[in-house]
DNA sequence: GCTTAGGGTTTG
């Protein structure tokens, strides 16, 4: 098995440290050996749940899932750096037991996701810890559970067992018995080398594997057969022109091209003479990757399958066919360009932000969209019925001035009826018409907009005309390219909030900075040292859960330390319980004894001389013999309590594991490395008794509790991730000590992060968030420096009532 | 299992 560093030595190794973004960032994967029994493997401190009885309450904690990959999605780049990836699991069914919820999906975030899809392959057994269960909206049939596992951040851990393929299959044999699908099941990695073709050694009906550069595309489209149809051109050194044909069944198959001059690899294409030419079709076991085709942009594949080679090699011939394009005039000069610099009467694509949509007729779909920037010329109004309308049915005047009206056509109104108001698209060889054009269903009042410009995407596919969806990071690298700060304020604004008086946030900033707002890519670019404000949406948080949230902080050494658990905190006193050695008393000390409540146990008071003459001898009392049980109950009649034993024969205070005080429902730690912690009384000038005086006298230097967070924060540029931390309490408006021990705002927090990151696909979407964000030199687990960033001065726009609370400790 | 399209001189 190889070994990783644990979660938990990772946190002690950063103890003391600055707060860097890897905080919560080791998360481990084990690759078992092939062939081994995964149940041998596996940490005994994992029991095994069975996968019909995960439920949504289940306590996680050391718990286990069990089951064999029966498929994968690809990964998902959501971010830079983050990804995602979804898999289904599947339990061997006990003999007789019923079939339902056999199988449950788990996703699986971040590094954890990339080195999954790199590393496990369908067939392999999986063992999962550190998840947590959520209810799953995918659409359920009776094997799959309608939960899913979610393994995300610092505790989710994966145990891979490899299963050894059934037979050679090389072996004739074997391949007469195995489907096409189980070839897929035990493909091992690293089994073939590609060799690679230039287009001028095609020979009529060879296969061959091959790279090119997109002199022209279309978007995939429904063929009259069943599948989808990807026509393209490409060329490489040769200079030839290569027409190449992909069908197939899964859009996310078809190759991912976003410009012309994008770089492609195909595998497993046929060559084929048609018309005298030599053309390309994908045969059984094609894949494709893409690449931008940019000069010494990053070489990042875009590849839909989940397991696909890549190597050195490939990297260099990537590159070097990128130096080769470069010198070739393949690129259009304006591959897109923005609404305000359209001509009458020309084609072009479009990037923009779809608003709102509307069904005109079965053959006709208007989209309203917009790119944050004015068109020279005015925009013709397309007035449909508002119950047509999808979106926003309406909008104010000065949003209006910015909205095209894009007409689409026959076969793309297919395609428009699966966008969704607030998708950002590229429309290709969109086009420009001036004056009233005939509209289907429009009124005569349209006339008046004679030199109004429309734009219709015409029916058909030719000159790659079609719509395209852009995930994140492909807007991003165009949101790149812009230097229009008048635009990239646009483009980070939402519809909604654009041009209205009030501009909603659910949080308020009570700096007195007067920074502009910026956007995250520029607050990533500015380095350590600023303050900036930003405008974003909460992407993720970590950790989901608010316990491990709540840390505790020493002022004097600046480390955080976990809150000590209660059940080894019970297990200290419990043990402490049974030592029945004497031991001598300070002078100071009063000494009595309680009832036994447990016939084991003698609870032995001692209190302060100095408070028992000043008339308050219950005041504080250093207790021991007593459980932790014993202990709280104490603290409900008495103010302080401290927990003391007996050590070599003296009174002493618990090792700093324990608390030191307990307070009402108030637990209070000391920090270890900066306490010198002895048995003692408070001095005599004290008049209010509280922790801070007792720790005074103690010796202890007092722990303050502080909520520590990671918040991933998105807006139309980038993503960043911050801190939450030293202005947590005011963000939330309540105190991370309180939250230590009230119900009320604990749930309400949750509530807060729910309301501020609501689950995917739920009612209304993200709200948007004004933040004052520091940046600030930390270090990362490696001590090398890294630029962090915190939110200060910021606060959600919502109180939390006491009213509710019944025991403010 | 086979087919689909085979870029294109757009035009509501």
């Amino acid at each position: 098995m190889r070994l990783r560093k644990t979660t938990a030595c990772h946190f002690k190794r950063k103890r003391g440290k600055s707060l860097g973004s890897d905080y919560f960032g080791a998360m481990p994967l084990y690759v078992l050996p092939e062939g081994t029994d995964a149940g041998a493997q596996i940490p005994a401190h994992l029991s095994q749940v069975p996968i019909p009885l995960i439920t949504t309450t289940m306590d996680c904690f050391n718990k286990s899932v069990k089951g064999k990959v029966i498929s994968q999605d690809p990964l998902v780049s959501v971010a830079a750096d983050d990804f995602m990836l979804k898999t289904v699991i599947q339990e061997d069914p006990a003999p007789g037991a019923s079939s339902q919820y056999m199988s449950i999906s788990v996703v699986v975030l971040g590094a954890l996701a990339k080195e999954f899809s790199e590393t496990v392959n369908q067939g392999d057994v999986l063992v999962a810890s550190g998840f947590t269960v959520e209810e799953s909206s995918a659409a359920q049939d009776r094997t799959l559970h309608p939960c899913h596992l979610l393994l995300s951040g610092n505790d989710a851990c994966l145990y891979v067992c490899r299963q050894l393929p059934p037979s050679d299959p090389k072996s004739p044999s074997a391949n007469m018995k195995k489907t096409t699908r189980s070839t897929e099941v035990v493909r091992r990695p690293n089994v073939t080398k590609y060799t690679y073709v230039k287009l001028d050694e095609l020979k009529d009906q060879t296969v061959v594997s091959l790279y090119g550069v997109v002199v022209f595309f279309k978007q995939p489209f429904k063929s009259r057969g069943t599948d989808f149809c990807s026509s393209l051109k490409i060329t490489d050194q040769s200079n030839l022109k290569i027409v190449c044909t992909i069908f197939c069944d899964k859009l996310e198959n078809h190759p991912k091209i976003f410009q012309i001059g994008d770089i492609i690899r195909l595998h497993r294409v046929k060559a084929q003479l048609f018309n005298s030419s030599m053309t390309l079709l994908n045969t059984h076991g094609f894949s494709v990757v893409t690449f931008d085709g940019a000069v010494g942009g990053p070489v990042e594949p875009r590849a839909s399958s989940l397991h696909f080679h890549f190597d050195k090699e490939d990297r260099r011939i990537v590159k070097e066919l990128r130096s080769w394009a470069a010198t070739q005039t393949l690129r259009p000069p304006l591959p897109t360009i923005p609404l305000s610099a359209v001509q009458p009467r020309t084609y072009f694509d479009l990037t923009c932000q779809l608003l709102s949509k509307a069904v005109i007729d079965s053959t006709c779909t208007l989209l309203r969209v917009w790119d944050g920037t004015r068109c020279s010329r005015p925009l013709l109004r397309v007035i449909v019925e508002r119950s047509s309308v999808e979106g926003p049915s309406s909008f104010s005047r000065q949003k209006e001035n910015l909205i095209a009206n894009v007409l689409v056509y026959d076969n793309h109104v297919m395609v428009a009826r699966e966008l969704k108001p607030g998708d950002f698209l590229r429309i290709y060889n969109l086009r420009a018409i001036p004056g009233a054009s005939k509209v289907p269903g429009l009124t005569s009042n349209q006339l008046e907009d004679q030199d109004h410009l429309a734009f219709h995407l015409h029916g058909g596919t030719a000159y790659g005309r079609g719509i395209r969806v852009l995930t994140f990071e492909k807007f991003q690298e165009q949101e790149e390219s812009v230097d229009d700060t008048e635009m990239l304020e646009m483009w980070c604004t939402p519809p909604e909030t654009l041009g209205e008086d009030t501009v909603d946030s659910m949080t308020v900033m009570s700096c007195s900075h007067s920074a502009q707002p910026t956007t995250l890519s520029q607050v990533k670019r500015s380095g350590p040292g600023g303050t900036h404000h930003v405008r974003v949406q909460l992407k993720s948080y970590q950790p989901r859960r608010l316990y491990q949230a709540l840390k505790l902080y020493c002022s004097k050494c600046k480390s955080i330390v976990e809150v000590p658990d209660d059940e080894l905190v019970a297990d200290l006193f419990s043990e402490s319980c049974t030592d029945t050695s004497s031991c001598s008393l300070p002078p100071w000390v009063l000494y009595g004894q309680l009832e036994p409540g447990n016939p084991n146990c003698t609870v032995n008071i001692h209190m302060s001389a100095e408070l028992t003459a000043r008339g308050t001898p219950t005041e504080l009392l250093f207790i021991s013999g007593a459980t932790l049980k014993d202990m709280c109950l104490l603290a409900e009649d008495y103010p302080n309590i401290v927990p003391v034993r007996s050590s070599e024969g003296r009174l002493a205070l618990f090792d700093l594991s324990a608390p030191f005080l307990i307070r009402g429902r108030k637990k209070f730690f000391g920090c270890k490395r900066c306490s010198e912690a002895t048995v003692q009384e408070p001095s005599e000038e004290v008049e209010v008794i509280d922790e801070k005086v007792i720790a005074e006298a103690l010796g202890v230097q007092l722990l303050q509790f502080v909520l520590l967070m990671k918040l991933e924060l998105q807006d139309a540029t980038d993503t960043l991730d911050v801190f939450l931390w030293r202005d947590a309490e005011l963000f939330f408006g309540l105190s991370a000590e309180d939250s230590a021990v009230n119900q009320e705002a604990q749930r309400y927090i949750e509530q807060t992060m729910a309301l501020l990151c609501p689950p995917e696909g739920s009612k209304g979407g993200r709200p948007w968030l004004n933040l004052c964000l520091t940046a600030y030199s930390g270090e990362d687990e490696n001590g090398h420096p890294q630029t962090c960033y915190q939110v200060l001065h910021s606060k959600v726009n919502r109180t939390f009532s006491t009213q509710t609370e019944q025991d403010p400790a």
